[in-house]
DNA sequence: CAATTACTGTTATTAGCATAACAGATGTTC
DNA sequence: GAACATCTGTTATGCTAATAACAGTAATTG
């Protein structure tokens, strides 16, 4: 295990190995090469051992990695062999999808409290989980030792969640608003915005001028 | 306008230029410096400027950039100034979400059409669009002129709806399903999976063992 | 058991992107 | 109207990440 500053495309690449040989094992496949997993994923063979070299010696030469042996170790370098307790604030139906998706996942990470400021949401069911209001968010994050939120709310509110998920002691915000969250340097935020995917895709459509056939 | 080859970390700065310049005429603010954006938006000003060079000089030395005609430049590159229509598959609740969300845009781009494979959701009413059946997926994608595929089923299903978006025509490919799809390079797909980003976001989390008080 | 094939881990190279530096232009102030 | 401040577009620099190349090791085959 070195200590070299690993870059945050490598750290994004993990989950989707971890996907992948999940995928393997369950066809019962035993071991994999780089060449192989770089087919599957369109990725480079070199770039898949690089970065599985930064975190120690996994494969064999002349064989490729143990499936089994590799899923433990992402898991464990992701932090995925801990209990990670997540909460959402926003039970819209982005965040309804959020909790019943990731529920469904096999891991230790999980939405264990949702909140919202609407009155009438309040109280609700979402995943056999009770949404609860704004106000008991610092004491439930506390209590109930969460360290991811998610943030559903529309982008005028984001802001002000992130600061409460802030103050409650949160490590990391995954925000879905459409807007660049000011947190603390020791808060890591990824803000996952499908707008700007969605406009980023049109650039490459291929001009067509502006009559468009409505019916 | 010049004809280099863009980088897709440019394009996909773009829409956040775009939405930021949309708060600031609300605002009523008349024109803004790279230096501000890049406060407000956590960019190198000089990225900013950059960016924007590519495509145009659209600012003015000693003043800045005008709102009102950088977002309508922004726009065109993005060629959000046509009408761009979206077809979504997958009726469940992150569908739904996104119906709803990109509907709530004043942009060209919009959301037409609605599918599913199962039985029990055709028919049923998402914003006003009945969702059809995966059966008359190609004929309406060819007929509504849809030239963008959102795909939000799962996994196991992703690979096999991205085939018939690409036979009914789609240029481009917006998954939400968490597998590498397969497309020819004609069609653009960009895979926005938020298991990746939580499982990444994880990485960064302090260490501390696996004991977790649990209520 | 030598020769061959199939792999990894690591070092070297290339390419791409972000940052910095600066020249040129605009407006403002005294 | 000269001196100064502001801000862009562009060129230069530095850095990070991706690709390629290769040495070393394990299994396999004749």
């Amino acid at each position: 295990m070195k200590t070299l500053k690993i870059s945050e495309a490598v750290v994004r690449r993990l989950p989707v190995y971890l996907r992948h040989l999940i995928e393997l094992k369950q066809r019962e496949v035993l071991t994999v090469s780089s060449q192989d997993l770089g087919q599957k994923l369109d990725l480079n063979p070199a770039q898949i051992r690089k970065d599985l070299a930064y975190f120690g010696d996994f494969g064999r030469k002349g064989i490729g990695y143990d499936v089994s042996y590799l899923i433990q170790q992402i898991r464990h370098i992701l932090k995925l062999d801990q209990i990670i307790n997540v909460g959402l604030v926003g039970a819209g139906k982005l965040g309804h999808a959020l909790c019943n998706y990731t529920v469904y996942l096999k891991d230790n990470m999980k939405i264990v409290a949702v909140f919202d400021a609407m009155e009438s949401k309040i109280g609700t069911d979402i995943n056999n989980l009770k949404v609860q209001p704004m106000s008991e968010m610092i004491t439930t994050v506390r209590n109930q030792h969460i360290r991811i939120g998610i943030i559903t709310v529309p982008a005028a509110e984001a802001q002000y969640v992130a600061e409460q998920f802030v103050e409650a002691g949160v490590e990391a915000i995954l925000n879905f608003a459409p807007v660049i969250l000011k947190v603390p340097s020791h808060v890591r935020v990824h803000t996952a915005d499908f707008t700007t995917d969605l406009f980023s895709l049109a650039y490459y459509l291929t001009d067509q001028g502006k009559e468009v056939p409505v019916q």
